[in-house]
DNA sequence: GCTCCAATTTGACACTGTAAACTTGACATT
DNA sequence: AATGTCAAGTTTACAGTGTCAAATTGGAGC
């Protein structure tokens, strides 16, 4: 039986007892199992077999079942932050194209990887997970902040305009998942142009 | 012992195969179970203890888990709507203050019930759920429809300026459960503000 | 009294997360 | 080379879960 250490360099299978990178293949196999079955598929036990190793391996590179997940959702946000990247360094790069790049990188990912994206966006405020999720998630927060950043009005709590743009992109996003506008993105550019409006410098008396 | 059959009116402990209105009462222990302990705390065995009966019996009544959540999520929806509606009607009745009481009554709704919120959006496109799920959703999307109509502007896709207030607003509630900005409620009205700007009508040429 | 029926229970199975004890190979020290 | 130490995986076990089939029960209708 090939043990396939899930990197890219062919590895001879070792031993039984040191795996050489078990940590990288379970996320790798956890992604894999979200893509297919969605946020139940992921499982312990499945990630354990689908990497090749006994069912208990996992304990010991992540706390619990939670602690994989937050490990996935570290390279879930990761993932998420280079499509927004790669979605605003393709658009000409004044202020407000970058901006629109970046929303719409945000709605790519959300299509794209729906079941990572939702992983990503499951952890509930007050609970353990979501501070250890904390250093992996600020710098996809980040980037939409500076995306914002050129429109905020001089004097303005920054915060408002910025989690107004945020908002609307995710609460789009997640009415995609659930389906119930027949998720065709013909009608994104539409919907975007009403960011025209939120950055919209305020009104002169 | 004493059963409670969960209504309001006391019943007697009638006898142990016919519980009377097993149903109800399995979907108002769901719901305690849910606000108790959030979304992984709803399971069909603590639903039948709570209840009173044995553990298979809610299978008779829903199809499965999934079953339960959808009823549950029937019921969910109900009081959503209501939420709503209530911080509607509370307000004045020009047709701007009536959306901004939709969306503050959406928002409550959010914070209050936190796990039931998170239960009804859970399901996602393409599930056989969602689809029995419809008949259930479909008023409270219709209360946030109608609350839009009045800023249609002639001509143009009716679907558009509905699905961004509805995006904004939706995707504020989640960013809230997420924790990502401490949810104090202080920032709504600011945050609401942008409301105007999206219902604004179009510039005249 | 009798049968029939629907509601519920009982019992079983596979799958899950988790914890403890055990095994194994690699490495450092001597 | 022998030894000890340690991290990485394995094995075993257990409680909780959803689900199914079969048995039980109480009431309704005759």
């Amino acid at each position: 039986m090939i043990r396939d250490c899930g990197g890219m360099s062919s590895e001879k299978p070792k031993d039984r007892h040191h795996h050489g990178n078990l940590r990288a293949a379970l996320i790798e196999a956890g992604i894999a199992l979200l893509t297919e079955g969605g946020l139940d598929a992921l499982t312990l036990r499945k990630c354990a077999a689908r990497a090749g190793v006994s069912h208990a391996a996992p304990a010991h590179h992540f706390d619990g079942l939670d602690g994989l997940r937050v490990a996935i959702a570290e390279e879930g946000f990761d993932r998420f932050r280079r499509r927004m990247l790669a979605y605003a360094d393709a658009a000409p790069q004044t202020p407000r194209d970058r901006l629109f790049g970046i929303c719409r990188g945000y709605l790519a990912f959300a299509r794209q990887e729906p079941a990572l994206y939702d992983l990503i966006f499951s952890f509930r405020a007050n609970s353990r997970m979501i501070e250890d999720l904390e250093e992996g998630s600020a710098p996809s927060y980040m980037v939409l902040r500076d995306s914002c950043a050129p429109f905020q009005p001089a004097g303005a709590d920054p915060v408002i305009l910025e989690t107004q743009v945020w908002s609307l992109v995710h609460g789009y996003a997640m009415l995609i998942l659930t389906g119930r506008f027949g998720d065709t993105s013909a009608r994104d550019e539409e919907f975007l142009a009403v960011l025209d409006r939120i950055i919209a410098p305020p009104l002169s008396p």
